[in-house]
DNA sequence: GCAAAAGTGTTACCGGTACACCCATGT
DNA sequence: ACATGGGTGTACCGGTAACACTTTTGC
């Protein structure tokens, strides 16, 4: 396409080029991830996370988000790259190398129609089925590079209500981790991390004396660099 | 080349695949990376880490083996992902996705005719110059993915001689955090870690009382996840 | 009053840091 | 003897973990 001499780029080989998306969103006090029976063979029927093929034209990252877009019709999505899994026999249906990533978004804001339309279905990380090819260890090392971004990240934005509350919070990061941290040190550390805003208004869904919302603190995001929790 | 049916696969875009790597060394109390005068149009001339086309038979993996072997005629080399570069204009010379690497060399060990050869010259980490296309980046990213392989493992195997003494370690870690750690601290850190082995042979090159010789316990390389350094 | 969740206070401990100091040896 | 790098000891400080305790409110 941008060939335009005699080229030593045109005698290499060219293979086809994938995105998967681990799509992860938080329900009920767990971590859940979006996953899909696959619409053609091989291995029709079997579960696999959303993905798309990379064109001319795209970056991966533009992939994704166009993929995000046609799967939970969201935008300005928060992702990030997990690593290329590019073994020649990774896909019994041909060569394609895939690069995985992973993406947080809110499930109550994604559009659910178009989702069941799809056959799409959420699944706790703790308790999902078995996918195809490598989708599994994708799903794995998607977590990992999710929770190292937690320990360093204060996250939540992406995942939580617009407003929550610090015990909200503090059950997103048991989730991520699948352990309990304690609630008085949890808090005591998000206090000195000045990331989060405290609001007038109390949610009193859950307990009798109520509990302060929070929200992020604008420009505050993605920006710390603070230890969260120790490894 | 897989393809034998009607295949949904076959109507998706195919592009080019390669590999850059990102070679690191330590000599002189440096960490050093090796680049390459481009032998082709375009930006013929200018430096670059060296990379290869990945073949339609070899996982991303097996592309950086080959291209390590030919570069440095060097095997069981250290190495990792650094991430994905697929900006559609990245490479003036046509549509190429590109995974960079880094790996992990002793440089008194590898061929230095060869690397001569093709003009390859060793650069100081703190003073190396301007690269073509997205290299420069590429080489940072891999930098501060070897920063935090280095936080949570014990690294020095792949790069200092088999036998070393605490100072050579502790000057490693200054060279590739570009900070001085106090060596008495260093020290003491490291006896906490059990993977290090003292030998009763003494190194007398750079002081007069000798410092003793260690070196990596079998099967501790690799699989440690202390925290060595502060972030 | 009591249960239940929100939120605070107290204390002990561990690990990092800074830095002073001792050790061994070639010249 | 003294300079030089190797190596050890110590004292302080801050963060973390464990856990007891108080607050608020609906029932």
């Amino acid at each position: 396409m941008m060939n335009n001499a005699p080229d030593v780029y045109a005698q290499h080989p060219k293979i086809s080029v994938a995105v998967d998306c681990v799509i992860f969103g938080y329900e009920e006090d767990e971590l859940k991830l979006l996953l899909y029976p696959r619409r053609f063979e091989p291995n029709k029927g079997e579960w696999s996370i959303m993905g798309g093929f990379v064109r001319h034209d795209e970056s991966m990252d533009v992939t994704v988000k166009r993929v995000l877009k046609q799967t939970v019709n969201l935008e300005n999505i928060y992702m990030e790259q997990v690593r290329a899994y590019s073994e020649p026999d990774r896909d019994p249906g041909g060569r394609v190398i895939s690069m995985a990533y992973y993406a947080l978004i809110r499930i109550d804001e994604h559009d659910k129609e178009l989702v069941d339309e799809k056959g799409g279905k959420w699944w706790p990380i703790t308790n999902h089925p078995e996918m195809i090819f490598d989708h599994s260890q994708m799903v794995s090392d998607a977590l990992e590079k999710l929770q190292n971004k937690a320990t360093f990240n204060l996250i939540g934005e992406e995942l939580l209500p617009k407003l929550f509350t610090l015990t909200q919070l503090n059950s997103l990061y048991n989730a991520i981790f699948q352990r309990e941290f304690n609630p008085g040190n949890f808090r005591k550390k998000l206090a000195t991390l000045d990331v989060l805003e405290k609001l007038k208004k109390k949610d009193t869904q859950s307990s009798k004396r109520g509990a302060f919302f929070y929200r992020f603190k604008k420009g505050k995001t993605n920006t710390q660099y603070e230890r969260i929790v120790k490894i």
